[in-house]
DNA sequence: GTCTATATACTGATAGAC
DNA sequence: GTCTATCAGTATATAGAC
């Protein structure tokens, strides 16, 4: 076995044990999720967490990172699209909503270190780990202020304040990890026409123009 | 002392700990939430809480009614006004807005609850109480779903699915619980500029026309 | 690299004093 | 009506076997 198929091997345990995480993480929350509740639903004990994360609050961060690694590939195709800014804003709304729904674990859980980071429930050594992560989402954030801001000075979107439109729209944007559940039989199509609408509401709440008036 | 006095007394102490609880349940989430740190909040010890509530889910349980107790005293006065619902929906929707602001940690607690009922988070017996104050709520959200439906019935509001644009209008009312923080020498008006702003969006979402067409 | 066994700490809830 | 003392259950993290 080389060093290569070795290495991967290892990177597939822990993205094993970080995609169980971000389950359990979603449906018990921080606290009410044990370690030995992941390593059961890996169908392992906690060895093997512990071999791979420091602690819990790391493989917390863990989930957290992959989540906004996943967010930022999304939208990264888009980010440099030509034209007018409220079209690319479409697009990389689009993939961003579909991206809540595909990875609705990761998402959920990146949520709750935003909330246990403005909580201060960190304890003073993760702090800086947890600063971090913030930084990478906030960075994250600001690709689409930015995008909004542009837009808005071509003339396609109409509103006052930066900060608290940019707060509304990606409330507006990640809120189907919170109601959004599968259906039976339901297709690719589906989730589309669904993400579309959540996009459609944002892009109304920019002051952007009707439908029929878009490109 | 009469009767009527004591139990007033007695309902203050109620309204003390809530008030505390509701605190600490936004600054630390519900597990990491403990009795022991209500108590101490108050400057008390955990026997006055179990005098008033028999376990700590009752205690939630009291924050989140409370919390909705209040949001369906705030829309009271404007539920049966006359007139467009388009109007109707704005008044009630910027009171719902301005109460969230007032009333953050039990709006968080309400909010807080809801996640652990969708997550199931609940002990069998405590299930029943829980689903009472799931619906409570719930009837509280199809108020304002009768409003923007007969809004739209009447050619003021322009959206397709009820059920999506309800979540979506609530996201963006309820908001302000996630990243309002009251600013040195803020106002009762910037307060309402605010409201007015966040009110703003969520019309918008809902299709409804620009500003200067409303009445 | 994963498992078993265990140390250590915390917290919800109860019983009974005052 | 509130406080003190205490029990029981659970969970993080470690040490060492395999």
């Amino acid at each position: 076995m080389t060093p290569g198929v070795r290495e991967h091997m290892q990177e597939d345990s822990r993205a094993d044990i970080l995609s169980a995480a971000a389950t359990c993480f979603m449906e018990r929350g921080y606290s009410e999720t044990s370690i030995d509740g992941v390593a059961h639903a890996l169908g392992a004990t906690k060895g093997r967490i512990y071999h791979h994360f420091r602690s819990k609050a790391d493989l917390f961060a863990g989930v957290f990172r992959a989540g906004m690694d996943m967010n930022y590939a999304a939208i990264a195709p888009y980010r440099a699209l030509p034209g007018r800014a409220a079209v690319r804003w479409r697009r990389m709304a689009f993939a961003h909503v579909v991206q809540m729904i595909d990875t609705k674990p990761f998402q959920r859980t990146v949520w709750m270190g935003v909330e246990m980071h403005l909580r201060g429930a960190t304890t003073p050594e993760q702090r800086s780990v947890f600063a971090e992560l913030i930084r990478y989402r906030t960075d994250y954030g600001n690709i689409f202020r930015e995008v909004i801001v542009k837009a808005r000075e071509e003339g396609d979107f109409d509103f006052t304040d930066v900060s608290i439109t940019n707060q509304l729209m990606f409330m507006t944007l990640n809120s189907p990890i919170f109601w959004y559940a599968p259906r039976v039989g339901e297709t690719r199509a589906d989730i589309e026409i669904l993400a579309d609408r959540v996009v459609t509401c944002a892009w109304r709440g920019l002051g952007g123009k009707e439908e029929r008036n878009r490109q």
